[in-house]
DNA sequence: TGATAATTTAACCGGTTGGTAAACATTACA
DNA sequence: TGTAATGTTTACCAACCGGTTAAATTATCA
């Protein structure tokens, strides 16, 4: 009995293809801003334009909404870092990862604060995720990055950290969108912001992982 | 009747001083790994070895309780920007800044998780502390920035999105910390990762901060 | 069109949650 | 030590919440 009412049709119909979408759609709406435990099923419900019995019919609980959602947003959410390419040149690489990532952020900032609210909370049912697939494809990534150290193409650093730094930097716009906008003002908090951004990061990373450190050539007065 | 019983003694008691201490600090653990609206007042209340009832003899409700922590949580929680000498050398200030911040990621991440939460489900409680003290303190501290890079000390850039950048990297060892975990793995997700983080943010800030771009002296075979 | 499958809703249920009332216990102090 | 002020507990309530049941409604297609 594992299964809602909805799974055990003699064939999948087009509207459960439709309702199905409706449902996750209005669930990342409120996951994203409420958390899991913060998020009542009502709610959901709402957002969706449909009642709560009818969301039961579709999925059996709260749970497999969740865990339904979480499957579909986690592919694409790794995406970026999946095209980090390892032949390509390692500053393009990085510019180009910092970029894609801060693109995620302004337009699916729910995606982002999905999975934030989960990691913030000690990640109960996505730790699985973490430990596997992402901490493969980091693993992954993290021996370009030590290649590209070792080779001299950037500055010897740990590839876990910097791929850290990326993450906090560029998703900090999404997930603490309020406390940026806060701080920005209203008059400088437009979207704008995600291109001074993407200019004052690039340049940190960029310079920041330059071989050689700084220039130095003293200051220009 | 907005006070508490408690508050409305005749003076006031050894054991409210004591009690409300250790309300606060039970309240600070629930709140910090369950978000507000995750929390219940009986988790408090178990954390904080007394009865549901006796909690709410010292405080009114539930966002009482989490006001008075917002409160007393929020200074030292800005304390270390305001250390920011606008006299001191720039990178020394920049470097002990990321340093202070990474520490308290360590010592206090639960102080870190309960802003992060709010802040991440929209702050509804401490939007007034973010658009006033906080915003102040950052646009005095972004003066002084944007002064350094106009010296030619810095490099130049937008002082804001350098602080934006300083809180993710460094919070984000204390918001995310399970996923920095299982990231790391079991063996290497010792403590030793914040010295890891504070080498490689150091490397990330100073030398990307350096006047004049990298040094680009060609790759070291 | 009619019968059958699929969908939706109304009514409900038990457990949880924030909060209250009032009795009871303890402390401080004259 | 007695007593008034302070602190704690028991019992309770209404609203909410996740989920179920069964009946009513709608879509599908022979």
């Amino acid at each position: 009995m594992a299964l809602p009412r909805a799974a055990r049709t003699q064939r999948r119909t087009r509207i459960q293809e439709e309702k199905e979408e409706v449902i996750l759609e209005a669930a990342l709406e409120v996951f994203a801003t409420n958390g899991f435990r913060g998020s009542t099923i009502d709610q959901i419900a709402e957002v969706a334009g449909m009642s709560k019995p009818n969301l039961l019919y579709y999925f059996r609980t709260k749970e497999a909404m969740h865990r339904a959602l979480i499957e579909r947003v986690l592919d694409s959410w790794l995406d970026p870092l999946r095209e980090f390419d390892a032949e390509g040149n390692p500053v393009t690489e990085i510019r180009s990862y910092i970029r894609r990532k801060l693109e995620m952020a302004r337009d699916f900032p729910r995606e982002s604060r999905l999975f934030a609210n989960e990691v913030l909370q000690g990640a109960p049912r996505i730790e699985d995720a973490l430990m596997g697939p992402l901490k493969s494809l980091v693993d992954e990534k993290a021996k370009v990055i030590r290649a590209w150290a070792k080779a001299g193409k950037i500055a010897k650093c740990d590839p876990y950290h910097l791929i850290f730094a990326i993450w906090a930097t560029t998703q900090h716009y999404a997930d603490f969108d309020v406390q940026v906008r806060a701080v920005l003002g209203t008059d400088r908090a437009g979207e704008g912001r995600f291109e001074d951004a993407a200019r004052f990061l690039e340049l940190l990373f960029v310079n920041g992982l330059a071989v050689g450190g700084p220039a130095n050539g003293g200051p220009a007065t």
